[in-house]
DNA sequence: CGACCTGTTGAAATATATCAAACATGGTGG
DNA sequence: CCACCATGTTTGATATATTTCAACAGGTCG
């Protein structure tokens, strides 16, 4: 399951090792916000910056996690795979996420590029260790364990119980935030991956998220422009679907 | 969302509070085991036994987190609710298990016992406490996270390309491995819930949970005995249903 | 006994998957 | 520059797994 090449490693030529991954230790949400600058040179100066092209591994699934990773830019999606090929995203991470921090031996998902994408690869053992010295890296550790666990208890909740339509309009609207977290402005968003990576998250067929995708475009609720790129044009209609209050439009709840 | 009376509230009348959950504490899995007496008692200090009914709310999701649980006795699942008064069930837990440890100020999902149940119940904010002087305890606290990660997961995997079949081997199989896990010996189970329970945890209706498990009994796989005792007969055959396989009873990718 | 809850089974309805074709796009090489 | 190919997208027709609606049986409990 786990021989083939990890990924294409490209230490950046430029910079020191220390000042690259300063800035891209900064980065990991949530994670590294909270530390003094020494804490971050300790961090820093066991890690190295890698460059990946769209579709590369990262790590495979039952690989040694030896590694961990932190996003510095592009999309990653987490993937766990079935013996007889089906397979179902856990997740889609973005710039400043972690990757692939577990304290099981082996990673119990793959991860892949989605696009092009820098990563910051440090070694998992060095990391333990700064996390003994750092008893406050490790509880934000903890907290991002537990976000991570309340969105993916929410992806329970939308492939149990939500239409196509409403888990699309979920992802969209989850992805507008990803983008706004990041400080990116307008309507206008990168839609990470293809049709199929979208059914591989959303538990649906390529066909599928393609049919409903152009639904929403019927109705005049997104637009789609050049190169993957989406624009909400009425995020109220989709945050309405992605609430899950069935299929009311209007309060069909309280009728008079 | 919060205004219910939470639990019934039973101190329990016989031994001391520090004494009953000692022993509570001891057995919550994972967390717990590497400590000494001194930890023990300063978890116990802080916590209280409570005995719950089936059915019984334990708390609500949107309630302010202010308490951890530790399942003693009995089962419990918890549940995330959508506006329209769809359900779907996250996960269950069983004897040892730690419910409702969340970094966010509300809890994301509600929890109800699934049958007669006792609990231990600890201050938030005391667990905290024992928590930044024990740094071994935190460290088993993200290793229980992750693990929980790593099962919601897997979740997410059956939920999205997982026919119903599979869904259901696959919670007797985990089913069978948590009565193992607790020292239960026997090939018969105790289905926790009803089959609307077991629907919302597998994404299924009860119907579909009924016919499936009629399917598996028609052809010898289990046997049901009374009051929610269920047989395994043929494990290996819900093993391979749960491992996702595809359709192929031998191996299909080999035929030569 | 009757009300209620849980489970089972049947028939019909439907959302989504599957199969299939056509279209667009971008790169590559002659 | 254009033909060609691989890859991704859209749309249609059909199939099917699961849901929905409905009836009934066996307990339990007041």
């Amino acid at each position: 399951v786990s021989t083939r090449t990890a990924i294409a490693k490209e230490a950046a030529p430029t910079a020191r090792v220390a000042d690259v991954c300063a800035t891209c230790a900064a980065r990991v949400v949530g994670l590294c916000a909270p530390l003094d600058a020494v804490a971050l040179g300790q961090i820093a100066g066991g890690s190295e910056r890698i460059a990946v092209r769209a579709r590369d591994v990262i790590f495979l699934q039952g690989d040694p996690s030896a590694q961990v990773f932190a996003l510095v830019s592009g999309a990653a999606r987490l993937t766990r795979l079935l013996p007889d090929g089906r397979r179902a995203a856990i997740g889609f991470r973005f710039a400043g996420d972690l990757i692939g921090y577990t304290p099981a031996a082996e990673y119990p998902f793959g991860a892949e590029a989605l696009g092009d994408a820098t990563l910051c690869r440090m070694d998992r053992g060095h990391l333990d260790l700064v996390l003994r010295t750092n008893p406050a890296i490790e509880r934000s550790l903890l907290d991002l364990c537990a976000r991570e666990l309340a969105a993916t208890q929410d992806q329970v909740m939308a492939l149990a119980r939500f239409t196509a339509e409403e888990r699309v309009a979920t992802f969209l609207v989850a992805l507008a935030g990803a983008h706004a977290a990041r400080g990116r402005i307008g309507r206008v968003l990168d839609l990470p991956g293809t049709r199929a990576d979208l059914g591989d998250l959303l538990g649906l067929t390529l066909e599928t998220v393609s049919r409903v995708i152009s639904a929403f475009r019927r109705r005049g609720w997104i637009a789609l422009h050049a190169q993957s790129g989406v624009e909400l044009i009425e995020p109220q209609q989709l945050r309405a679907l992605a609430r899950g209050e069935g299929a009311c439009v209007g309060g069909c709840t309280a009728p008079a």
